[in-house]
DNA sequence: TCTGGGGTCCTAGGACCC
DNA sequence: TCTGGGGTCCTAGGACCC
């Protein structure tokens, strides 16, 4: 029997919120995001503000440009994440198969629930309905037979959109739009079908599956079988975190030195709580530096027991830096990252019973 | 125009063991 | 003196997502 999948997307999810917040921001065109001066970019763009070609990633600056008027908002993640809470909650309420993807963002299998609200259609205004009510935003709703189609249909209803695909009607609904709507097609991949005469998914769909390994490698097969609107790939309601970090891009480009030694302390700080706050360790520890011309380098190493301790992190990351950084050496952005996360339960466990490994 | 911060997944080469 | 193949772990880089 085929499934119903709903795919759940919230309108410029951290402009409205500072919107419903700010009345006095209604109206106005809000971008989300950093300064221009400390090289931010924007993270959430409100209608008003994409009217003037302002979008998500942009450069802060460019976006000013764009929209001079633009209200120009700081982020408040807590914030967000509160909201966030309601609205997973509302959609937990519908089926426990809910499948977050972001704060504002998730695929709910509804298959054992469709029938009790009607239709699919009926079920997605229901969702619509009860997330205004909860949180006074608008959502966006998709759905269809599998994750690829519902995501594209809520993608294809914005803003407040409810796009609902039968049954059948998978290969039709998505043949006309661009590859670039699939999900895992990035400006690489999109350029190298290009190049090839390949533009839409429907000519995707078409393409020799020999020829699309050879375009794409070992992605060609599963893409090709979204574009034919198969995708077998499950919600699952619980994901493993596999790793923690913390990252920061200076205003200004730093030569090593205090500066740099003390913005990786502050890192290191930052990730370790965070472990403790998950109450798990990390094996590896990542330290990622973009230089001035953004050319990115990563080195990591692993230790033999996992760790949660700011003053380890610190220390292994500091090493690391010690045999990158080279005099005249200036950087633009300095990352950690921990990985191999451990349970802390777990790892005691190991402890007791070494031989049960 | 000048490029964030949080992640996931994949590839490819080398070390090491059997 | 020259030479296997499989498996696992580690490392660095890159594509992609929101």
């Amino acid at each position: 029997m085929a499934r119903t999948i709903l795919h759940a997307d919230m309108d410029a999810f951290y402009a409205s919120v500072e919107q419903r917040d700010r009345p006095e921001l209604r109206g106005r065109p809000v971008v989300v995001g950093g300064s221009p001066e400390g090289r931010g970019v924007v993270a959430a763009a409100s209608y008003e503000a994409r009217a003037h070609g302002v979008r998500s990633a942009m450069p802060m600056s460019r976006a000013l440009r764009l929209c001079p008027q633009a209200v120009r908002v700081p982020p408040r993640f807590d914030r967000y994440g509160e909201v966030s809470r309601q609205v997973m909650a509302v959609f937990r309420a519908m089926t426990p198969l809910v499948e977050p993807l972001s704060l504002d963002e998730a695929f709910l299998d509804i298959t054992e629930q469709v029938a009790s609200y009607g239709d699919a259609e009926a079920a997605g205004r229901w969702l619509k309905g009860e997330v205004r009510r909860a949180t006074a935003l608008n959502v966006s709703v998709g759905a269809g037979t599998n994750k690829t189609i519902a995501k594209i249909a809520s993608d294809a209803g914005k803003p407040d959109g409810l796009v609902v695909v039968a049954p059948g009607g998978e290969r039709a609904f998505l043949a006309p739009m661009p590859i670039r709507a699939l999900w895992g097609v990035g400006p690489k991949a999109e350029a190298v079908l290009v190049a090839a005469g390949i533009r839409t998914i429907g000519e995707l769909a078409e393409t020799d599956p020999g020829r699309l390994d050879r375009l794409l490698g070992s992605r060609g097969p599963l893409l090709r079988e979204m574009a034919r609107g198969v995708d077998d790939r499950p919600i699952e309601p619980v994901r493993e975190r596999k790793s923690v970090g913390a990252e920061t891009t200076f205003a200004h480009d730093l030569a090593d030195g205090g500066e740099l030694r003390a913005a990786l302390a502050r890192l290191a700080g930052e990730v370790g709580h965070r472990l403790r706050e998950k109450r798990v360790g990390a094996r590896t520890v990542v330290l990622k530096l973009r230089y001035a011309d953004f050319r990115t380098v990563t080195r990591r190493t692993t230790r033999a027991e996992p760790t949660d301790d700011t003053a380890a992190i610190r220390q292994a990351a500091s090493a690391l830096l010690d045999g990158i950084a080279e005099p005249g050496d200036r950087f633009r952005l300095l990352g950690i990252q921990c990985g191999q996360l451990v349970d802390d339960a777990e790892e005691s466990q190991l402890r007791l019973w070494p031989r049960c490994t």
